[in-house]
DNA sequence: GTACGTGCAAACGTTTTGCAGCGGG
DNA sequence: CCCGCTGCAAAACGTTTGCACGTAC
């Protein structure tokens, strides 16, 4: 009677489309994963923060598949790797922006990529193309 | 007759200066790790580089102390640290400036701080000072 | 059915720590 | 002489890997 049975995994599906368009099987666990870091407002966590994330949800994933899973993500272009402070963050932002860093906290939030303007880059060296450029703004 | 005995160690005395300017005893492992750190164009050296050099020099520094100068010297404001590309480095110039990395090749090298400008910082957060501003120029 | 993903535990590389002995002031 | 530094070895830390089992397709 009803046309979709699985009315309560409708929130899912956008997170299956992201993980099949990477290539990457719609397992359950990868799907609480890309379901929590994709939904809601753009994060910053370690996998520490992941880890612990997927067992209050319910959705127990071991830790070395949190890591697997974070990779996969980061080689497909979804989630992006900052190393600032000591400390290793996924950004779920994948996009190119910058960061603003507390070091009192240890917090990191986002700055729009278009509201930095750096002038007098440096000639490269021969040969080298611009990768990208990563600002970070430390505040304490 | 000499009016100093140790005529040979006198290039040593500008990093002697510089560890007790730093509150920091002027041994020998001490030594000869700022002398070879701060002799020389800036470095940006992993502990282990620093290591090693300590050995090819004939002054075998156990890699313990290696870390713990290393850190002593960050905290004395002389060294900075710089983790870039899950690498994390010693950069010999504490001064401000910025970085131009090499994805290919994990090289990094220096961008003087004058010949960057920066424009459109966000507001920084109530109550917070700005620390510094980093940047990383990416190539590849 | 098969290829890929998962969980666990063990391995890994890097950094820190505990402690007995040494050396600078 | 004393306190702080050193060396060594062991521990701690975050991350990766190997393998038997499970699951999506």
């Amino acid at each position: 009677m009803y046309s979709k049975q699985k009315k309560s995994n409708r929130k899912y599906d956008s997170s299956k489309e992201l993980l099949q368009g990477a290539g990457l099987r719609p397992t359950q666990q990868r799907l609480a994963l890309a379901n929590w870091l994709f939904k809601g407002c753009p994060k910053h966590v370690t996998a520490e923060q992941v880890h612990a994330a997927a067992r209050k949800m319910r959705a127990p994933v071991s830790l070395a598949t949190v890591y697997n899973t974070l990779n996969h993500l980061i080689e497909a272009g979804l989630l992006r790797q900052v190393a600032i402070g000591g400390q290793v963050y996924f950004d779920t932002n994948a996009g190119g922006h910058h960061h603003l860093f507390d070091e009192k906290s240890g917090r990191l939030s986002d700055i729009p990529a278009t509201s930095l303007r750096i002038a007098g880059l440096p000639r490269l060296p021969h040969g080298k193309a611009l990768s990208r450029v990563d600002v970070v703004v430390r505040v304490r």
